[in-house]
RNA sequence: GGUACCAUAGCCAAGCGGUAAGGCGUGGGACUGCAACUCCCUGAUCCCCAGUUCGAUUCUGGGUGGUACCUCCA
C-alpha cells in the first residue's frame, strides 16, 4: 500500500515497524462545541484508514485524543459559569453521538489530555534535563527550538523563513520567537496542576507527543492530521518528542486537505460555520461520510448543498441495490450455482482487485468508489436479465457488495424488516385491485402507503416489493 | 514576502506518456395497467501558449485563474 506521506512530499510504500501491525495516532478534537462539518473530514478519513489497514488483516492499534483543556474550554466553561470538566465531559459524549452515527469506529484508545498529565509531565521533565526546554520567568515553559537541528523537515520550511514570518508578542519572554510553549504558568482562577517546576497547564503540542509515548510508545507508524496542523502542531510534536526520545516520532505523516463551504473558507464571521449534526439532519450521516469519499482525502473538498444532494442520491442507487439483492434472495430457489453464474461471479470479483487497488493508491476512495458502482451495476444488469438467478449466486454477490461498501462504512443501516398488520392489508388490499383492474384504487393505495405510511412500493417479477421511505 | 497545492463534460470527480472511470443531472428507449426500481443508448478540441517526445490531459518552462499554510484553525 502506498501513501502520500508529507515528511518526503510523495507516496510512499508503507512499512510498518512490525509485520502485520499498525500503530497510528489522530489529533482528535477540542472538547468545547459539537465537532462542524469540516472537523469531520479528518475524522472519516483516519477512520477508514483503520478500517482498510483491518481489512488487509493488519492489526491495528488507534488513538485519537481528545484535547479537553485548553482556552477555548476555559472560555466556554467561564462563559457557562460551570468548570471547564463540565463542557469538556458534555462535548466528549456528544462527539461520540455523531461519530457513531457517521460509522466512525470507536478508537483503540481515546485520551484525555487532563488523564494523561503523568506522561505529560514526564516528558516536559525529561526536556528541561536535556537542556531543550527552559521555564521562563513567569513560569511558562518553552521548548528551546534552536535545539532541535532538524527543526522545519515536517513542513519544509527553513527556520530562518519561519523566523521571518513569525509573529513577535508584546513583552517577549520567550528566547527566541520560535519558542513554543509546553507548559503554560497558573493564571488566577483556571485550573492548574502542580508541576516541579510549577503551577500550570500542558500547552497544547505536549499533550500529543505524551499521549503517543504512553499508548503506542515512542516511535508510531503513521500519524495523521488535518492540513492546517503540519505547522505548528505536528512541527513542534516532532521536535518535543524527538529531543524527548533521541529517536524517530512517526514514519508516515498523512494530512486531509481542507473543506470549503460553498468555495469559502469556513470561518465564524462568515456565517457558514454549522456543526455536522445540522447538515445531518438536513442529509443523512451516511450521506456525510459518502460525500467524505466522493474525493481524495488530500484534495480540497467544497461542501454545497447541491454536492451534498447528489450524494444522497448516489448512496441511495447502493441501498436499492441491496435492498433489491435482499429481495430477490428471500424469493429465490434455494439452489446451487449455475456454471453460467460460476463465471458470472468471477468476473464481480474483478470489481474486488479494481477496489483494491484504488484503496492502496493512497486511499483513492473515489476510484474505490466507481468500482463499487461498477459492480452494482453488473449485479443489477445480471440479475435482471436472470429471473431465475440462484440464491447461491444472489448471496454471494450480496456479499461481494457488502464486503466493499462495508470497508467504506457505508450502507449500513438496517431498515426494519418487518410491517404492521395494517400496512400488510393495505398491500393485500392494493393486490386485490390490481387483480379487478380497478387501477385508481390500486393507485390510491399506493398513495396512502407512501403519503402516510412512508412505504414505497414496487411491482416486480417476484411480487411486491416495499421499502421505508426514509425522511 | 516565504512554502506548497489545484485547474478534466451542466454539476461532482478519478486517471497522469499511447486520443478520457464512476456518480448526479439532461434527452431517448426497454420493462410496468400507470409508476417506482432496474437495464440499454445519450455527453469532453482534458484553462492558455511554447518546448521535450513517434505520441501529452498526463513531463518541462511561461502565462492566466483559484486555494492553503507561515504560533494554537481539522
Amino acid at each position: 500500500m502506498k501513501l502520500f506521506n508529507t515528511l518526503t512530499r510523495q507516496k510512499d510504500e508503507f512499512v510498518p515497524m512490525q509485520q502485520g501491525q499498525v500503530k497510528m495516532y489522530s489529533c482528535g478534537p477540542t472538547v468545547y462545541n459539537y465537532f462542524h462539518i469540516g472537523n469531520a473530514r479528518p475524522f472519516i478519513i483516519f477512520d477508514l484508514l483503520r478500517r482498510y489497514f483491518e481489512y488487509r488483516g493488519y492489526q491495528v492499534q488507534f488513538v485519537q485524543n481528545f484535547t479537553d483543556i485548553d482556552d477555548k474550554v476555559i472560555n466556554r466553561a467561564n462563559e457557562e459559569g460551570v468548570t471547564f470538566d463540565v463542557i469538556a465531559e458534555r462535548y466528549i459524549k456528544e462527539y461520540f453521538v455523531d461519530a457513531d452515527a457517521l460509522g466512525i469506529h470507536r478508537a483503540t484508545v481515546h485520551p484525555r489530555a487532563t488523564e494523561t498529565m503523568d506522561a505529560i509531565m514526564d516528558i516536559v521533565k525529561r526536556l528541561l534535563d536535556k537542556g531543550h526546554a527552559y521555564v521562563a520567568q513567569n513560569g511558562d515553559v518553552y521548548f528551546r527550538t534552536k535545539t532541535f537541528e532538524t527543526y522545519g523537515k515536517l513542513s519544509h520550511q527553513p527556520m530562518d523563513e519561519l523566523q521571518a514570518g513569525a509573529r513577535i508578542s508584546v513583552g517577549e519572554i520567550k528566547e527566541d520567537p520560535m519558542d513554543f510553549a509546553v507548559w503554560k504558568a497558573a493564571k488566577p482562577g483556571e485550573p492548574f496542576w502542580e508541576a516541579p517546576w510549577g503551577k500550570g497547564r500542558p500547552g497544547w503540542h505536549i499533550e500529543c507527543s505524551a499521549m503517543v509515548n504512553q499508548y503506542l510508545g515512542e516511535t508510531i507508524d503513521i500519524h495523521s492530521g488535518g492540513l492546517d496542523l503540519i505547522f505548528p502542531h505536528h512541527e513542534n510534536e516532532i521536535a518535543q518528542s524527538e529531543c524527548a526520545n533521541g529517536c524517530d516520532f512517526s514514519h508516515y505523516w498523512v494530512h486531509n486537505g481542507f473543506l470549503t463551504i460553498d468555495n469559502e473558507k469556513m470561518s465564524k464571521s462568515k456565517g457558514n460555520f454549522f456543526m455536522v449534526r445540522e447538515a445531518a439532519q438536513a442529509y443523512g450521516y451516511e450521506t456525510i461520510r459518502m460525500f467524505m469519499l466522493s474525493a481524495h482525502y488530500r484534495s480540497p473538498l467544497n461542501y454545497s448543498e447541491e454536492s451534498l444532494k447528489m450524494n444522497k442520491v448516489s448512496l441511495e442507487r447502493l441501498y436499492e441495490a441491496r435492498n433489491n439483492l435482499e429481495f430477490r434472495m428471500e424469493k429465490a430457489q434455494d439452489e446451487p450455482m449455475t456454471a453460467e453464474e460460476t463465471e458470472k461471479y468471477a468476473a464481480l470479483e474483478s470489481y474486488k482487485q479494481k477496489f483494491i487497488d484504488a484503496m492502496d493508491d493512497d486511499l483513492n476512495t473515489a476510484d474505490a468508489l466507481s468500482a463499487v458502482f461498477e459492480l452494482v451495476r453488473d449485479i443489477n444488469g445480471y440479475s435482471a436479465a436472470h429471473i431465475e438467478a440462484s440464491k447461491a449466486f444472489l448471496t454471494k454477490a450480496h456479499t461481494l457488495f457488502m464486503e466493499l461498501a462495508g470497508v467504506l462504512g457505508l450502507v449500513q443501516a438496517h431498515e426494519e424488516d418487518s410491517i404492521d398488520a395494517e400496512i400488510e392489508a393495505l398491500i393485500a388490499a392494493r393486490q386485490q385491485a390490481k387483480t379487478n383492474k380497478d387501477f385508481a384504487e390500486a393507485d390510491r393505495i399506493r398513495d396512502v402507503l407512501l403519503q402516510e405510511k412512508g412505504i414505497a412500493i414496487k411491482d416486480t417479477r417476484q411480487g411486491v416489493q416495499w421499502s421505508r421511505v426514509n425522511q
